[in-house]
DNA sequence: CGGCTTCTTGATCTCGATCAATCAGCGTGG
DNA sequence: CCACGCTGATTGATCGAGATCAAGAAGCCG
């Protein structure tokens, strides 16, 4: 993530969402003002968290979801014994906490990669203002289905793609948020370990740092430590991409 | 003109929620009568699919979410040539296309895998609703997160898991939606191919045969043909959560 | 510095894909 | 009724992508 994502401590006023800047990505993007300023009044802001600390632990009580404000989270669920599975990463203007909804528990830990900000957001005050607002509702309803049809998609990746094309489609969708978010789409920093990237990806942290030393000396990135270049966004589409032999169909 | 031939409702007492026997599963479970024939208003019954009809294609224009009343279906994602994903396998009482909120068109198609009967659910109708109705709006909101938690789990399945583990995990879960439907969780027939549950579980066809034919010899289960039985429920559990040795994590 | 963790690179091994062949079911038409 | 063809399922033999094991290198912070 760029530096000046997580440096940036949200002065006063970019603490309301009239002043956001990220407003027109995040959750009350299709208020009107005079609603914004209702949404407005139900968000908690809390302390900066840092980098390792928890948002929330797994199986803690439900209540509230999260709306990135600056830097970057992991979510990780633990099942059985020590074998951990990274599920998202969260960047700003992202919504937290959607999954735990059902159930009342959150199904994974939410950790911070860098340091970061987050508005916190008391899901029984959420839902009363869904009632009367039926655009808050509405983008309520669509965050959580694209959180869904983003599920599918990674389900698609882990089940079909090779360690190349995971890879590759991964650096596509950081570039691809990024640029969402008014950021270089081919210049960035990750702020997730290569163990973390594994994974998330289903990778052994070798396949992962491999596969990017192959990258780099086919000049499609340019890597150093957690910073990356893209070089050739068209080869990495290409390597994205690339036909998969065959598999199981009906 | 007398109302039962104006109406064109099939005349089955079955097709109204206050009846239906999967009420207590299905959206309307958490409301009062007077709330359910409200609900039961904007329901459109529909002609049963027959097996491989589509209830609607992949980027049709997303108008309703559809209620599973009998049979089954799997939803499937194309993307590129000939690659296909099977990404859910739906069973009565199920909730599907709340995917396709988000960017208004369906994210995959949905084939009936044997005859099968929906609800209609137009989803205009539905938001306004939800928003008189804070019980059905949340347990709209309970059936996404619902969703988005089995997702995560099925991605854990196919990054960490074994090929063993996935067939056992999927033959666990099927019986357990077989229970909570009031069916044998024991004995139970599969309405989808070997391929469609390898192409689900990320699996070669073959693999799949093999390990049913493995667990046959280990008297796990007894299968014949699409005919299921499990015989040693205890040793199936088992055989999905042992211990996978090792992968990335941070 | 030294003691960490994180990252990289190399060598080997393994699970499950792929290739190949046969078999079983099942509707269709002669 | 059976022969035919088609699709789905099973079983065997081989192969390869990526995991695992092992050892250094490079940061990073006290």
């Amino acid at each position: 993530m760029p530096d000046h994502l997580s440096r940036r401590r949200p002065s006063l006023h970019e603490a309301r969402c009239q002043t956001c800047s990220l407003s027109s990505l995040c959750l009350p993007l299709a208020l009107e003002l005079e609603d914004m300023d209702h949404f407005d009044a139900i968000i908690r802001r809390r302390a900066p968290l840092k980098k390792g600390e928890p948002l929330f632990r797994q199986d803690e009580t439900f209540t509230s979801v999260f709306a990135v404000r600056s830097g970057s989270l992991k979510q990780v669920t633990t099942e059985g014994s020590g074998n951990d599975q990274l599920t998202n990463f969260y960047l700003p203007s992202e919504l937290v906490g959607l999954d735990g909804i059902d159930e009342e528990h959150y199904p994974g830990s939410v950790i911070a990669l860098e340091t970061t900000t987050v508005c916190e957001i008391p899901f029984d005050r959420l839902d009363m203002l869904a009632e009367e607002l039926p655009d808050l509702r509405s983008q309520l309803f669509r965050s959580m289905s694209k959180e869904m049809r983003d599920d599918r998609r990674m389900m698609r990746l882990l089940s079909r793609k090779t360690a190349d094309q995971r890879m590759a489609s991964f650096l596509i969708t950081l570039s691809d948020r990024f640029r969402r978010r008014g950021y270089s789409p081919f210049s960035f920093r990750l702020s997730m370990s290569r163990a973390d990237i594994g994974n998330y990806l289903g990778l052994a942290v070798e396949t992962v740092s491999r596969i990017l030393s192959r990258f780099q000396n086919q000049d499609v990135v340019a890597v150093s430590g957690r910073e990356v270049n893209i070089l050739g966004m068209q080869r990495l589409v290409a390597l994205a991409e690339e036909e998969t032999p065959e598999v199981a169909s009906s």
